[in-house]
DNA sequence: GTCTATACTATGATAGAC
DNA sequence: GTCTATCATAGTATAGAC
């Protein structure tokens, strides 16, 4: 986690105030989560009177939807960029696929941080569309692998086990990753698409 | 996470109510988090009063606390133990780490999970010995991807980066598996063992 | 849009009877 | 060891002035 990096997505539509509250709480929710953190710590963490942050949010737990809403969106279209142009050889999807997942985990780790583990402070519908975004990312992926496995691609046995862990490894970077003391973004994203080349088995 | 498996390791020293508190904070702050869960919640899971709850812990912190220090406790248990048996093969090394991590987060999700997710919650004087024990874990298991490479077994070339990958997959077996609807715990732990070795590049 | 003031509720924790 | 009763504080959220 590295407090230079960008705290929200480029094309988030929030300005100003707005925008503010949302990078205060996604450094806020990150480090010390959802339950954990108040609207008054928020305020002044904005530089606000807590009041003032109803004006622009009508509940705490919205200030962590539209973040948890923001963190899939750019997930899925940073994956849907991807895929147009990976073509059709399993190797090319599945090496786009871990590309472009562990860049986004690294880049922006608080918001990645607090879109996996404060989701559940969600109400269910309030979660629902991020859920089902996940499901939507999670079996493009199985698809892949197992394509890739029918064409004779790669060799992995128990499919959902591999996704499962190559998911698992982009997931926790956030959570350990500090471009300061590491490899440069590069680097580490061309190391898990090479682990995840292995781990399912791909023909070198 | 299944509910019928252990909530606690069989070696926890404690019975009676004390246990019982301990098995209704585990599924409490792994399903909801520990700041998410109050002790008068905890006290209707365990059917008590909140004020019954002092007897046992002096504040709800060292309820987690405790919960903590068993877990680090448990899994350095097991890797110790493992690693006795494995011998000086770096295979057999990964090897026997792999399995006995991931049947541990297999065996006890809830508690792995509190472990994993919640510790930042403690204070740093009541973290600190679980923080110990984790870096001790990960430098081990860093010890034995270098052992292997030096010596030619393995070629795994950003051994910081794989041990990060190897440890994050079982991580989050917990937060996915449930031994209903996938592989059975054994099936799991030997492809987890076989992802392993396929990171580190082991020879064939 | 932001402020001050405040309502209302939930929370961690304690006191004292049994 | 457990109960009822209670305290003190912190929490989310609202009202109304500017």
């Amino acid at each position: 986690m590295n407090d230079r990096s960008a705290l929200l997505p480029p094309h988030l539509a929030a300005e100003g105030t707005r925008r503010r509250i949302l990078e205060g709480a996604v450094r806020l929710f990150a480090t010390q989560g959802f339950h954990g953190s108040s609207m008054r710590e928020l305020a002044k963490v904005v530089e606000l009177q807590a009041s003032a942050l109803y004006v622009h949010f009508p509940s705490k737990e919205h200030v962590l939807a539209e973040l948890v809403r923001a963190g899939h969106e750019a997930h899925q279209q940073a994956i849907r960029a991807a895929m147009l142009e990976a073509g059709t050889d399993p190797v090319a999807q599945l090496s786009a696929l871990v590309r472009v997942n562990v860049r986004l985990h690294a880049t922006h780790p608080h918001l990645a941080i607090v879109v996996n583990s404060e989701m559940g402070a969600l109400s269910p519908d309030l979660a629902a569309p991020g859920l089902a975004l996940r499901k939507q990312s999670a079996a493009l992926l199985l698809e892949v692998v197992e394509r890739g496995v029918a064409r004779g691609d790669f060799s992995a046995r128990h499919t959902g086990v591999v996704v499962a862990a190559i998911g698992a490894m982009g997931l926790r970077v956030p959570y350990w990753y500090s471009p300061q003391s590491g490899p440069n973004i590069d680097e580490l994203v061309e190391t898990h698409v090479e682990l995840a080349l292995r781990m399912v088995g791909a023909k070198p």
